[in-house]
This record gives structure tokens, C-alpha cells and sequence, in this order.
DNA sequence: AAATACTTTGCAACTTAGTTGCACCAATAA
DNA sequence: TTATTGGTGCAACTAAGTTGCAAAGTATTT
């Protein structure tokens, strides 16, 4: 596990400090992408300021992904080892206004749109809101 | 126009107060997406929370849409007459990285996009960052 | 027209997320 | 060891959004 962790900081060549291994450990336990403010809440005693610093990190690192999932607070979640964050490797991200999680659908590529002419593509952010598939069972 | 601005109001069932017309005035008038501060920014004097309440109105009447271009704040676009928002009449946004523009791009839908068993889609938002028309013919 | 109720507006104050400057500490290089 | 670099933590701040409450305006009832 913690070999796995740091595997993945240097496959990134990020410096695995204790702080950053904290910080992917607790992110790779995550079954949905949270925000800085829930990061903040998983530590007893913790900085914001370095948590910040050290998502932002991991996002130009390319180690994490961020998600915008309309909700005004920013998400994030695990990049594949692989992940180079091109445009063809980004999956849709699913929003449960049920239980206000956010999901990474990696297994759903976003689909390519057309673009009027002389328009040009950088990235794609694609969020779908519903119910997932816990809380649509539920009701 | 100050006729069409009314009529806007009435078919959306908006009671068309003065500060109402003016807000729909401003917005009618925009080549591309504006958000609360930039809305506040066009008036010399003016109360924002009045201004968002007037958004926070018009967006429930379905008067305007709003868009989460990823940019951290929260923007907004007159609706057709005929919209009733609904998931098919979802439009995708362009957000120029360069000239930091919003854009409707009306004429594109959304695509489909499959979704896992039991997950049910309310909503969908798709933004496209890149370089627009404008910007991608400058450089 | 007067009295009542409802809606809209404006001020002030607050919350929340994100962000920056600066000082301190740890790790590494010369 | 000293110098340099990078990471961490505190404090303070910004920007956007939001709420409570009172005043002003509009509509409705009698």
C-alpha cells in the first residue's frame, strides 16, 4: 500500500513527503472525489494552506485530477498511472444531488463534439446530475 | 425591445419590475455569459444581493440558464423563449482559456452518453476550454 | 379610499473556499 | 559547514455567494 503510494509519487516525480503520502493515501481510500474542504475535515489537525498547495501540486504532477462538478467546490480524485490528462483519456463525472457525491465514470469516455469552425479544444469537463445507483434504488 | 424584454417576463410568469427589465436589458444585450460580479459591475450603483436574487429568480422562471464554466463563478445566459431546460435542450458551453469568454453554442447539443445501470440523469453540463474564433485566429 | 397582506428591494453582516506573504524548518548540494 | 532549494504552517485577506431584517412598493380586500 504504501509502497503503491510511493510508486505513484514517483512515477509522477513529485518528493514523497510524509504530507503527501498522507494526503494520496487518504485520497486513494476515497470511493468518491472530494474537495479541499473534506480533505481538511479527514485530518484532526491539519493546514489548509498546505493541503492546498499540495492538491495543486498533485494536479500539475498530474497525480490527481480535478473536477468541477458545478456543486462551487472543487473535487479530486486519483489519476491511472498512465493518465496523461489528454483530452481522449477524460471520462464523464457523474453528481448525486441525492447524496451530493461525486463519481468518476472512468469506464465513460466524454464523446467528441463538434466545434464551430476555428474553435479550438484544450479539454473537456462533462458532469452528469441525477440520482446514482444507490440512491435511485432507494426511492 | 422593451416590448420583447416584457413579453420574456410574462411568458416565464416573472412579475416585471423595473430593476427586473434593466437586469434582462443588461443580459439581452451580452455577446457571451456574464456572471453576478460582472452583472454588478454594469450598474454605477446597485445592491448585489438584489441582483442575485433577480438571477436566482430568473433562473428557477427558466428566464435564464447558468453555467458552471468551471472558472469558480457561476455564469449566465437568457433561455430561449420556448426552453424548459429539460436534458434534451442542453446546449454545450465553450470557455476561451485566453480572452476568458463564456460562449453558448446553441446549435451543439450534448450528446447521449451511456450510463452505468441505475444511474438516472437529471442534468448535464459540458464545457469545451480551448481557444475561441476569435482568440485561435490572433495567434 | 383605507387597511391589510404580500412582494421586492437594500443594507449589513456573515460564511465558505480559495489564495498570498512571510517566516521557519528540512533536505540536499557546494 | 554553509548555501540553496523546496516544503510547511500561521495569519491575514479576497471574492463570491448567502441570509436576516427592515423599509419601500405593489396588490388585494373591505
Amino acid at each position: 500500500m504504501k509502497e503503491s503510494i510511493n510508486k505513484s509519487l514517483e512515477i509522477k516525480k513529485v518528493k514523497p513527503t510524509a504530507m503527501r503520502q498522507l494526503v494520496l493515501d487518504i485520497l486513494s481510500k476515497q470511493e468518491h472525489a472530494i474537495g479541499l474542504p473534506e480533505l481538511e475535515a479527514q485530518f484532526a489537525q491539519a493546514d489548509r494552506t498546505t493541503l492546498y498547495r499540495t492538491l495543486k501540486t498533485f494536479v500539475t504532477k498530474k497525480v490527481i485530477h480535478s473536477i468541477d462538478d458545478g456543486t462551487g467546490t472543487i473535487k479530486y480524485a486519483i489519476c491511472k498511472d498512465t493518465c496523461q490528462c489528454n483530452p481522449n483519456e477524460l471520462h464523464v463525472h457523474f453528481y448525486c444531488t441525492k447524496c451530493e457525491k461525486t463519481t468518476c465514470l472512468t469506464d465513460i469516455a466524454i464523446p467528441d463534439v463538434p466545434l464551430p469552425q476555428y474553435y479550438i479544444a484544450e479539454n473537456i469537463n462533462m458532469v452528469v446530475k441525477g440520482l446514482c445507483d444507490k440512491c435511485s434504488k432507494k426511492n
